[in-house]
DNA sequence: TCTGGGGTCCTAGGACCC
DNA sequence: TCTGGGGTCCTAGGACCC
């Protein structure tokens, strides 16, 4: 375990992360504002790249403000098949630096440095850290900006600091005079709410918080959150990296390009919702005995309803089942935006899924507790690969930035599509700019491929 | 401007048990 | 007949993160 006075915790974050792979396969857009995110009509933008921020453009905004703010960026639906690829080699590149590491997202996590070596000090941790970003920058061709602290919440602040392609060692010594002049939006966990209420009470950085009453920010903030931001402040951060946490939850929820109000559409899409919830359970072996539904209505307001079974599941049939019959007690005439389904008390696979799987034709629950409730009436048997016959990417067989293969011109990108055709321009990640072409949406020599190989130059 | 999708953690109240 | 305190489980809602 970390010693809190030696700067052995490291946090890297990838810079604009999901924008920077597509710069990187796609030649034509590097230098040029990028944002990734959902393209439809509610769609908002999850990685703007750092050109596109300079039109004020930024992450969680709605992709509508976007266009308007910069019409001419490229935006693209996101390829999480090639993100993850990346992801998994900078998390292999933090692995070789201590075997405690823990991922926070595709683009961020903590590395323990002192959890292999001992009586580490600043020269070290910032040879160490300038290895591992030249590393990642040979392996992936991405920048990642990395802080180093004696904390986690000092390490993370840190790699903000200077971002892009930036790292920022802080001196345990040194730790309290750079936080204190910060605002205490800076510390994560503090969002929009929280940070309101704070300022609201004359606290605005974080050493006014390190001075606040505790039993004032309890009343104001709740015990947990009270006590663990006023430690914070003070520089007291005990949390250990932890390497792989077990998942406590898997879920699936769709916001709807217009408010649905029929119970069959309604109900149609909750069981393709949970078709994919328990197609993502099994392939972790997981199963889990609460089932909640998400409920989001015209006006944004947000409904939750559970209910907690006897035995855990991970059955498409049962889940949908539950599910439908929490969201038959639910008013939907006003309009439903989105909708979601979930499970969680997960635990590994269960005995009655064992049976289901060993004895399919067998359903008389004798062994089993809970109204097994005879699920799918329809009868119907679920498949994972069921088409989309609407939806917000209705029609849109072809993404923006999706990467396809033509017959003729060998491989390339989905620049745009409507009106029945595909606009591709052909390039790939060692190309140089490529040119645009334009075809019909349903020409036979285009097809949707993986993503293109990014091979790493060899020193 | 009009708000995604995948998660985590916390709080509060009520049921229930000892 | 009236009144305890603590612990656990469940449900619902909300803040927050990337």
């Amino acid at each position: 375990m970390s010693d809190r006075t030696v700067p052995g915790v490291m946090h890297l974050d990838l810079d604009a992360f999901f924008a920077a792979v597509e710069q990187r396969d796609k030649p034509s857009l590097r230098g040029k504002p990028v944002v990734v995110g959902g393209t439809a009509g509610r769609g908002v933008v999850a990685t703007a790249s750092y050109e596109a921020r300079v039109f004020g453009i930024g992450s969680a905004m709605p992709t509508a403000r976007a266009r308007r703010l910069c019409p001419n960026a490229a935006y693209l639906a996101g390829r999480f098949e090639a993100y993850r690829v990346v992801s998994h080699q900078v998390m292999d590149l933090a692995h070789e630096l201590s075997p405690l590491v823990e991922p926070l997202s595709l683009d961020e996590a903590f590395v323990d440095l002192s959890a292999t070596r001992d009586d580490l000090d600043v020269e070290q941790v910032t040879r160490i850290a300038e290895r591992f970003r030249a590393d990642v920058r040979a392996r992936t061709g991405l920048t990642v900006s990395v802080g180093v602290a004696a904390t986690k919440l000092v390490a993370k602040i840190a790699s903000d600091l200077r971002k892009p392609d930036a790292l920022v060692v802080v001196p345990p010594a040194e730790q309290e005079a750079l936080l204190a002049p910060m605002s205490v939006r800076k510390i994560p966990g503090v969002g929009a709410v929280t940070g309101d209420r704070l300022i609201r009470s004359g606290v605005k950085t974080i050493g006014d918080l390190a001075a606040a009453d505790e039993r004032e920010l309890v009343r104001m903030l709740g015990k947990a959150h009270g006590t663990a931001l006023l430690a914070y402040a003070r520089g007291v951060d005990p949390r250990p990296v932890v390497a792989e946490r077990e998942a406590k939850s898997v879920s699936a929820e769709e916001t709807f390009a217009v408010d649905l109000t029929d119970r069959r559409d309604l109900g149609e899409r909750l069981r393709r919702m949970a078709d994919r919830v328990a197609a993502r359970l099994g392939a972790s072996g997981l199963s889990g005995r609460t089932v909640t539904i998400k409920v989001r209505r015209y006006d944004f307001s947000t409904l939750n309803r559970s209910r907690t079974l006897l035995h855990a599941t991970s059955s498409a049939k049962e889940i949908t089942q539950h599910a439908t019959e929490l969201l038959a007690a639910i008013d939907v005439a006003d309009g439903v935006r989105l909708l979601g389904v979930g499970v969680s008390g997960l635990s590994e696979f269960s005995q009655t899924d064992l049976l289901a799987e060993l004895e399919p034709e067998r359903a008389d629950g004798a062994d089993d507790l809970h109204d097994l409730a005879e699920a799918g009436q329809e009868g119907e048997d679920e498949t994972l690969e069921s088409p989309q016959p609407y939806g917000p990417s209705a029609g849109a067989a072809w993404r923006p930035g999706q990467d396809v293969t033509h017959g003729e011109f060998g491989p390339g990108w989905v620049q745009g599509s409507g009106a029945g055709r595909v606009t591709v321009r052909f390039e790939g990640p060692h190309t140089p700019v490529g040119r645009i072409r334009t075809f019909r949406d349903d020409d036979p020599d285009l097809a949707p491929t993986g993503p293109p190989v990014f091979t790493p130059e060899l020193p």
